[in-house]
This record gives structure tokens, sequence and C-alpha cells, in this order.
DNA sequence: TAGATTGTTAATCGATTAACAATC
DNA sequence: TAGATTGTTAATCGATTAACAATC
């Protein structure tokens, strides 16, 4: 104890974080040496404050009446996030959704990569896409541990999402990005994000519906 | 004005309500009758107060000492949510992503069907995938207006992103899933949400790095 | 009736916003 | 110096949790 130095930041500000990472990335490519939080703010679609005090969670990044420089505070952002090195990925499940997340190139340049894929369909095992080989699901363990992989993509079904996480917490992998459409169950020692496209657009449409009914309530 | 009968639900609490509703579509396919806010809330990992605060705000749907009955309340959710009936979709860039979504099967069961495809790539043209054909985009709006769709999923590079959701709300799109990596920009007459895939591992290894260090830290 | 469970209010907690001194 | 902009604290706002009367 003693060192309580900065409070724990909350979890909107380190999902902000990634969206600056990717501003400032795209201000890179475009020359850009310094940026303001203004800047940062309105291209991300937060306010100035908001940019400062999520920064602050991590450290003291800029020059007072001067700005971020850029290519710096990306550099930090990587490291508070952790993607300044290359995450090798394991992927289980290579249907429709699967083969895309395999043929994505969105992860290479974010620090991702999967470099392991497996299903327990015989008629997928043995093909490659991308220069990755499908491994029959059975190999999983063995394979994971040989390369030190940490993190885990559930591509599959709910019926088998369950047991896939499962199967992955034996293997010792210790964050899952889960796409089947089903909550599962893992320990705290493990972190878990879900994606669930369909309910994506379920928020929407209950926008939709919303708009709809307030405009037709208040025009009579 | 004069009747303000219900506080406006926070954005968090519709998220919770699709989880709810595809937690009571499990139960359905179960045969369970009726269930209690404490069983919904440890099946999608919230608090029993949490899961009746949040129906709360959208009416009274339970029966005190017994619960809700599961077949109407999911009815009434899919109303809530707007996905009581099919909202044909337009679908924008047919690379790895797009194809995917194409032929993901998820949609379709929770009513949302890619019911137009469109891409620039004249290889693509013309294919059909999942029984959808994949236009030219120039045709977009007119293909869109014909069939009154309202709601548009982006699958396209980063750099044309803009430029498609420009054109999805010149041709009267008023929801839009983005999967661009990068940010885009909407009136406010139109609903946005953006899903980036990268930005959700990253997520997860911002934990890990925390995890490592806070073990490090703790241990001499 | 007794036990269970909802609906709802009040209390707590946490995140965002506003403001401003420090400083380039 | 004057204008700009950060870092940080205090004030506000909103969401979650706890508690409990109503009622099946």
């Amino acid at each position: 104890m003693a060192d309580t130095p900065i409070p724990a930041p909350p979890e909107p500000a380190v999902t902000r974080l990634s969206l600056y990472l990717r501003h400032l990335e795209e201000l890179r490519a475009d020359g850009v040496v310094t940026i303001s939080s203004t800047r940062i703010g309105s291209a991300v679609g937060c306010s100035a404050a908001q940019v400062r005090k999520d920064l602050g969670y991590f450290g003291q990044f800029g020059r007072r009446g001067v700005g971020y420089p850029v290519e710096d505070l990306a550099a930090s952002l990587r490291h508070i996030l952790g993607t300044h090195r290359l995450w090798p990925t394991a992927l289980v499940g290579v249907g429709n959704l699967g083969s895309a997340l395999l043929a994505y190139e969105g992860f290479k340049r974010r620090g991702f990569m999967i470099s392991c894929a497996f299903d327990n369909d015989p008629q997928k095992i043995g093909r490659v896409i991308n220069s990755v080989l499908i491994r029959d699901v059975a190999e999983f363990s063995s394979a994971v541990c040989e390369r030190g992989i940490r993190l885990g993509i559930i591509a599959v079904g709910a019926r088998t999402a369950q047991t896939v996480v499962d199967m992955m917490i034996r293997a010792g992998i210790e964050g899952i990005l889960n796409f089947a459409p089903t909550q599962v169950r893992v320990p705290d020692t493990v972190v878990l994000y879900a994606e669930d496209l369909a309910i994506r657009l379920e928020q929407i449409t209950y926008h939709l519906m919303r708009r709809g009914a307030a405009e037709t309530s208040s025009s009579p």
C-alpha cells in the first residue's frame, strides 16, 4: 500500500483509449506531429475534457499550451493496451465468420495475428486459409501451449460455445473473444468479451422504433 | 407534456434487454414457462435488481410471487426492440467480412435479413452469395428505396467508409452498423453503431497487461 | 397462511463535465 | 507578453444497488 497514485480507470475510458489510438494512427499517416485534446475529442465524438481525463488515468503525455505529440502518445497508448507487441491468437470454428476473421487484415494492422485455427469438421481440417493450417480441435491444447498463445477467438455455434471455452481455459488461454450468440461462463482469472452481431443490430432497431413513436406522438 | 410516466431507459439497459431476450429464447426452447429475475440475472451476469429495474423502464411484465412468463416476456421484448418483424437490410462491401455477414445464420434467427448486397469490384458484381445477388454500388439508392430498406451494414475498408455512409444517408437509410475501422459522421437523424473487431481484442490485452503487472507488483 | 417474488423508491456509487490554475 | 492548452480538482449527472411494501 502507500501508493495509490492514480485512481483506477473506468472501463469506458479504456474503450476510448483504443479510439484515440486509432485516430492517432490516422494522424500519423497524414504527417500530423502535434494534436490537442479538442481535436482528438471531436474526431472520436467526445469532449476535450473527457480525452484529458482519460489520458490522465495513465500519466502525463502532453505539454501545456502545446498539445500532445502524435507519435509518442500513440506509442504510449500501444504500451498501455499491450499492442506494442504482436499477439498470436487461436481461433476455434472455421465456418463463415471464422474464415472471415482468419482473412481479416484489420487484426494484423493492430497487433493481432491468428496463428492457429481449429475445427472439428474433417472436411475443413487440413485446409489452409490465409496461410494458416486448419487443425483438428483435438490438437488445441498442444498447439496452443507450444506457441505460448494467450488469446482465443470463438466462432462456433451457440451449442458448442461453452465446451470450447472450457477447453480453452484448460489449455491456459487467458483472454477470450466470443462471437457465439450465447452467454458463456469463465472463472475470473480469464478475461472474456462477447460480440453478438445480431444484438448490435437490435440496438439500432430499438432506437428506430423509439424515434418513429416519438414523431407520431408529437405530431397530432 | 403532462405525461412523464416512465424515466428514459439508460443505454446499457437496452443492451441488456437484448441479452434477456436471447436467454428467454433459450428457455423457451427448453420448455421453461416461468422465470424469476434472479435466474435471468445469473444467466446473463447481472443482479436480479438490475433485471427488474431494466424491465421496469418499459412496463410491468411479471407477477409478484410468481415471476415472468417466458413466452410473453420474450414477445414484449421483441416488440420493444422492434424485432417482432423482419428487417430487410442492405450490405455494402462484400469482402471477407461482408461475405461472412451475408452467410451468417444468426441474423435471420433474430429478425434481420440481408436482402441486398453491393460492391464496386466488377469481379464480384453479379455473383450470388447465400441467394443474394451482389449489385453494383451505383444501384444502391434505387434498390434500397424500392424495397423500403431502412438498415445498412458497412463492411468496406476505412478509406471508403465515410463515402458509403454519405451514400446510405442520401438513400434514406436510417440506421447504420459500421464494421470499417474508422470513425464516421452521421447527422443525428441517423442511428449509428460501430463495431471494430480489433478494438475488442485490445480491450482484452489491456486487462491481461494490468493483471500481469498486478501479480508482479504484489509478489515481491 | 407462509414463502416467494415483483415493482418501485431511496441511497450509493461511479463516470462525466465544468472550471481553472499551471505552464508552454 | 498574450493566447493556447494541459493536468487536476470539485461539482454534476446518471446508473446501479439495496431495501421493502405490495401481492401472488
